[in-house]
DNA sequence: GGTTTCCATTAACATTTGATAAAAAGCAAT
DNA sequence: ATTGCTTTTTATCAAATGTTAATGGAAACC
């Protein structure tokens, strides 16, 4: 499970492998059923984590009562970006598991601890960071400038198989249209 | 004029004045008129923005030669992130003049020298990394989670009088419409 | 001053998307 | 297999948005 770990933060930004050690006394890990809320809004999260399997979305609730996608986190990624927890806006999303999900975490202020006295972890860290930021500004010009059908297409490759395993209305809010739309589209584009 | 620059800075993440005359040294100070694209896409660009005065936009050209816009940039506010230059898609961004705009910029070369070596230059440009990061994220609850009417009126709470400054086509873009569109929740909006 | 260009609004029509309800298809547990 | 439950699809109608084109006005240019 370590390895899991380790291979993950190697494909952000490689460390060595006594800085991993310092990472991996800290490690815990989680497992969360389909459909489990594990972080809930206003509830301060102080855990950082690396996703060993399964898919997991952020999301907020409308004045509806709907849950909206905001993100979608998958297998091999890190969920929660590093130093970021002053934010409203984001301290009000909350986090389910779509799919059953094992879960390695860190307490913050420990990896906070980690990240000051050792460059390879801070710099890791700043990676994480920048590539949330890269992904955000990628899902803004999908948002700003594809219609749904083209957003659909696009998921479609960014996120292969994933339309298979999780529910729709959590793809369609991901993607700003409702489920019945989502079906019709995704008729029409089986000609 | 480096004063500007000065309060800019404090305004985000406070720097002893010592630090602050690191970066005065570099400051270049740059003119557009409306109007003007001041960044192209592919054309590497080597250098962060403050802006002094004026609004810009970034923005990428879609297939059928429309400019779409993806962020605004007012007024004392840093224009690009600090260390992303790696994205393909970032890249291609252009940067165009919505009003007459006062710049002061630093090389970025420059600039990153500067945040190895001093820690509350560096901790500026990480502080400017997360709000830019924090702003994405709100963008992106708002186009997820809101219809194009809810859009425009919290548009006009966040950015208020822009909508009398800068053109009609580059606010409908921003907010994921027609300019026509917006003319008719404009209307609409009016009683 | 006059011309030209760009911008904002409006109208008419086509298309897309949303809302609601009902039917069909999967899935799990017995 | 059958029963329930959830998810997905389909149908119908209403609302929102896009497209094209025409109009009027403001700003920029010569």
């Amino acid at each position: 499970m370590d390895d899991r770990v380790k291979n993950i933060i190697n494909g952000i930004f490689p460390i060595t492998e006594n800085s991993f050690q310092l990472i991996k006394e800290l490690l815990v890990f989680e497992t969360y059923k389909k459909g489990e809320t594990f972080i809930q809004r206003n509830k301060r999260n102080e855990k950082e984590y690396f996703i060993l399997s399964g898919v997991c979305k952020s999301y907020l609730i409308n004045p509806e009562g709907d849950e909206i996608t905001i993100s979608l986190f998958t297998e091999n990624s890190v969920l929660s970006p590093f130093q970021i927890r002053t934010s409203k806006s984001i301290s009000n999303l909350n986090f389910k598991a779509l799919t059953d999900l094992k879960l390695a975490s860190i307490d913050a202020k420990n990896f906070e601890s980690l990240m000051i006295e050792n460059l390879e972890i801070r710099n890791f860290a700043n990676t994480v960071l920048q590539n949330e930021l890269i992904s955000k500004v990628e899902k803004e010009i999908g948002l700003a400038s594809l219609s749904a059908k083209e957003r659909l297409i696009d998921f479609r490759k960014r996120y292969k198989m994933l339309e298979n395993i999780i529910p729709h209305p959590d793809i369609a809010s991901y993607l700003g249209i409702t489920n019945i739309s989502l079906s019709r589209l995704r008729k029409d584009l089986m000609e």
